[in-house]
RNA sequence: CGGGAUGUAGUGUAACGGCUAACAUUCCUGUUUUGGGAACAGGCGACUCCGGGUUCGAAUCCCGGCAUCCCGACCA
């Protein structure tokens, strides 16, 4: 994409009321945008980030066996009642509508009830098990406090995966399949290093569920790690009793805050039996399906990544979920000849490129954009450069640059 | 929902109760530049959040509302 196109523009301060580094650093290079407290626009920068990490995930879930699909967005009463968490004095964060003729509707919440009763129209028989079905979706949660810029919003974009098998055991061996598919998700996105699986409440049928922290002082979780064996307890079910269970001792735990990137649930029958989601086994006898969720917030991410990369001129995002993969930097008399050139070559050959091609942009104010955009790979293409051989290239993270030739550019970014 | 703070050009700041609300940046014009947010000159851009009140006079003081941020509570 060239520069010149792409209508946001960088700002050299961040709006006061933005306290957040997330908000701060992804509203100064034009990713989002605020709507109101709690809700943000995607600008097309962030929306390539957004994309990028739902393409990651997706192809993690179908790797599984999952399937995906849309629940809509307008969820119904009845369905709702079905489980007791329509009324707001159980769930009092619901955004709820009226229809023309009456009809109370909420705004997707949450998607369990949804596919439950979804499936009650399709299950019937063990052959028909396992499922494992997932939606990337806006969710609508009226918090009565948004906090930390992107971070928990009041709209948020996230994917949600609903096992359901036929029995614990069934259950039990996609679970553990899924909390290694969730670490290779932080891998992938860079968070790898700083992403813990923690233990938390369980709820009905489970002692435990896990959540997935990554460490950072901008976390609202406080968790307790065990450096070795790679795990965590969350505060909130800190005790003696799990530290016994979990084979650790106070004196191995290091306490720090951390942010909920992702959590995973065995919900057993919770929701099949108010929706008498059942199925005949191969004798013939009804039984409840086992259910299990499995959530990641992708806006959540993108800021979390934010915190825990960004450095003190802008953003660094990992190649995986950068906005484009080459920030190519065109000046002087280059610009509209060698540098054209090779935006047009790398363009040709499937790379993104975000070609800052302004004619009246200096050349600091370039290196400071690119800096603040964060892309992994810099290329500059200027007549100083192809004085000294070819192309001046520097990795986001690296402090100087070198002259490289093309087909070393290209070697770099994995093409021939 | 309790507590605290703040609302002034797009953004960041300034202005004793008193002159045409100032400066920087963004943006526009021109000239000169072209490797770290360049220089010079000129210009556009504000019902000072909204509504009342006090006062000869309000961005400034008072009351109400709204908005935003922070702490806490809450968070399938």
């Amino acid at each position: 994409m060239r520069q010149s196109t792409l209508f946001t523009k960088t700002k050299k301060e961040a709006p006061k009321d933005e306290v957040s580094k997330n908000a701060q650093l992804l509203i100064r290079g034009g990713f989002i945008y605020k709507e109101m407290a709690g809700v943000y626009t995607l600008l097309p920068l962030g929306l390539r980030v957004a994309d990028k990490i739902t393409d990651i995930i997706k192809k993690e879930m179908n790797s599984i066996g999952g399937v995906e699909m849309k629940t809509s967005a307008l969820q119904s009463k009845e369905v709702w009642e079905k489980t007791n968490r329509w009324d707001d004095a159980v769930v009092d964060n619901w955004f709820k509508t009226t229809l023309k003729n009456g009809t109370e509707v909420g705004l997707s919440f949450t998607n369990e009830e949804a596919y439950s009763h979804i499936l009650k129209d399709f299950v019937s028989s063990y052959k028909d098990l396992p499922l494992y079905l997932y939606d990337f979706k806006t969710i609508f949660r009226n918090e009565v406090r948004s906090k930390s810029g992107i971070m928990r919003g009041r709209e948020f974009y996230w994917k949600a995966l609903y096992s359901f098998s036929k029995n614990k055991e069934e259950h039990d061996a996609f679970y553990e399949k899924i909390k290694d598919v969730y670490m290779r998700i932080y891998d992938t996105v860079g968070l790898g290093a700083y992403t813990y699986i923690t233990f938390a409440s369980g709820g009905t049928f489970a002692k435990y569920s896990h959540e997935f922290q990554t460490i950072s002082d901008a976390g609202e979780d406080t968790i307790y790690i065990d450096e070795v064996k790679k795990i965590a307890i969350n505060e909130e079910v800190f005790n003696d009793e799990v530290l016994v269970d979990l084979g650790v001792t106070k004196d191995s735990l290091v306490q720090k805050k951390a942010i909920e990137v992702g959590n995973i649930f065995s919900l057993g029958s919770k929701f099949s039996e108010p929706f008498e989601l059942t199925y005949k086994d191969n004798q013939g006898e009804e039984q409840l399906v086992y259910m299990g969720s499995y959530g990641i917030g992708i806006t959540r991410l993108i800021g979390t990544i934010v915190e825990t990369l960004s450095d003190e001129k802008g953003i660094v995002w990992p190649e995986s979920v950068a906005p484009f993969t080459v920030q190519l930097i065109g000046l002087g008399d280059s610009l509209e000849k060698e540098a054209n050139a090779l935006y047009e070559k790398l363009t040709g050959l499937g790379i993104e490129v975000l070609f800052d091609d302004r004619i009246h942009a200096s050349a600091g104010e370039k290196f400071a954009d690119a800096d603040l955009l964060g892309m992994s790979h810099r290329v500059v293409v200027s007549p100083r450069s192809l004085a000294s051989g070819g192309f001046e290239y520097k990795k986001r993270t690296e402090q100087e640059g070198r002259i490289i030739t093309e087909s070393e550019l290209l070697e770099i970014l994995h093409v021939r």
